[in-house]
DNA sequence: TCGTTTTCCGGGAAGGCAA
DNA sequence: TTGCCTTCCCGGAAAACGA
């Protein structure tokens, strides 16, 4: 638990202090300014998004968020007035930069306005949650990255990047914080939905933990893909019968254009991104994902009770 | 035509100057400040609204409008930087004081904001036109009057406000040009559309031409409303058959709610604006001017080509 | 509660823009 | 021209407001 973590350091910070005469002044400078950076790098790691936003935004369109401040409740008890929290659109390319430095920086201008994007940092006084509850909010228009050759509006990743600057109690020590959304593909209009889905989609199955802003494997396994299918059917249907062996060997020919392979051939091949939802299915006006989505949404809507037994 | 009476104007004021020593200087001083007034009020008669902004006006919705200064071209010559002509929303109330004070008075506050609402007073070069032309305006908000009683938020009546101040070149004297649109309904919803549409007919046709912003007549006799409706009718169908005597007797039968009455007896009485559009007809859900207006609709787009012999 | 008024927003239609 | 992207705005649904 966080708020232990802290504990810890005080009383650390303490037994330094009351031992501080023994220690040359030196160390103990030393010792001082480590003491700081733990801190710091510990209060700023207590700032976290509660509630995401949705990873496919449309302008013009309330939405909602919450950010976290776990280590509020013990470290701002006194303030006089309330903090107030940002909420800013960044690229992807200032969301890495960032990252890269590791939320020192600060952000020099948005990439979309947001509406009613400051909110006051407060405690609840029964949860004893130190929260931001962005409740309206509303991105107004965003601006586009250049994007080289194919890519299309709905392959542009942001996120929403919340700051605020706050002094801690006890030691007076003034900390930005700051912390990202998961990835966002902004949209303008309905039209644009299946696409930014596939984006999504794709980001949150395939990136890795710790990667920096929002790079993603380009091609991945099929089988792996399999189970993301098998994933998103099952939570958009809302049926604990996931798909079958037929069934993946079925999308399998479908996403591959090759009705010759047996199952375990494609087993081990690997899907692209640009074969899930670039590429136009042949003698189809769509794309594989975009089918895709189609067949979930009409299961869902349509055949929910019969699926349990056979479909297409 | 009105440049002509400037030209006039302009060549009594240069008589009177050059006959200025002969006149005593108290006459000269009277002589031209009534000099003064008469250019005033020749400027100010001559902007006016030469678009006028649609009389049912929705919010959020883009809408245009101009303005037009036809004394521009002969007393702006040589304007270093253009006049900007604003547009405001202003409710009946503030029409009215600013009618009562013959323009005199300047706006304090509209009750509603319009967007992209300053525009340039432009010459055009070609047909030497001196227009402030409101391209993409856009009424954001509307604030409501309180109202008393029954009255419904589609019988308040506002109107735009243009105005501006220019300097006219050659005199170099200041004047503050400001001119009204027509009264005008805002809705917020097309399901608002029907009785705001009422409220504008019921104006337009049965208003004094000088008559203080906006009052008009409560109730009105029942031929004169035929001939409305009759204009309206042909107007909205487009047709050149207009409604007969029995058409009209069957309205008045629906409208008094009286089917004892003989075509004559009607002919003499008056219809009130309540009749018109506020109370239901006795066992229907809505207003006689709604079913009117429903047949209007239904009339223009099914039946426009069998209206030639009977109908209902 | 019910009726009025407003906001929210999906999605068709059309405008704008670049390849 | 076509396809992508965006704006415009109608009208259903539901929320907000008021009597």
């Amino acid at each position: 638990r966080c708020e232990n973590l802290v504990e810890v350091y005080f009383q650390l910070q303490q037994q330094v202090m009351a031992a501080s005469t023994e220690l040359g002044p030196e160390l103990l400078a030393r010792l001082l300014e480590r003491f700081n950076e733990v801190l710091s790098s510990l209060v700023k790691s207590s700032f976290l998004v509660e509630k995401q936003p949705p990873q496919v935004l449309k302008t013009q369109t309330k939405f909602q968020a919450s950010v976290r401040f776990l280590l509020g409740p013990r470290l701002l008890k006194a303030a006089p007035k309330p903090y107030m929290v940002r909420a800013d659109m960044v690229t992807e390319k200032q969301a890495r930069e960032l990252e890269l430095s590791n939320y020192s920086n600060t952000l020099s201008e948005s990439t979309g306005e947001i509406l009613h994007n400051t909110v006051a940092l407060e405690t609840n006084p029964t949860s004893g949650n130190c929260c931001a509850n962005f409740k309206n909010v509303l991105l107004k228009k965003i601006k586009r990255c250049e994007r080289k050759g194919s890519e299309s509006v709905t392959e542009e990743k942001c996120a929403v990047l919340f700051s605020t600057n706050v002094t801690l109690t006890p030691s007076n020590i003034s900390i930005h914080l700051q912390v990202l959304s998961l990835p966002i593909v902004v949209i303008v209009h309905g039209n644009q939905d299946n696409n930014a889905k596939a984006t999504v989609l794709w980001d949150n199955a395939f990136s890795d933990i710790d990667r920096v802003p929002f790079v993603v494997a380009e091609r991945v396994p099929w089988d792996k893909m399999c189970d993301t299918l098998n994933l998103k059917f099952m939570a958009e249907v809302q049926t604990n019968k996931g798909l079958l062996k037929e069934h993946y060997f079925f999308l399998a020919q479908k996403i591959f254009n090759d009705h010759s392979a047996s199952p375990e051939d494609f087993q081990s091949r690997h899907v692209s991104w640009a074969q899930f939802n670039k590429e136009i299915l042949p003698g189809r006006g769509f794309t594989f994902w975009q089918w895709f989505d189609g067949v979930l949404d009409l299961t869902k809507r349509c055949l929910k009770s019969y699926w349990s037994d056979r479909w297409v």
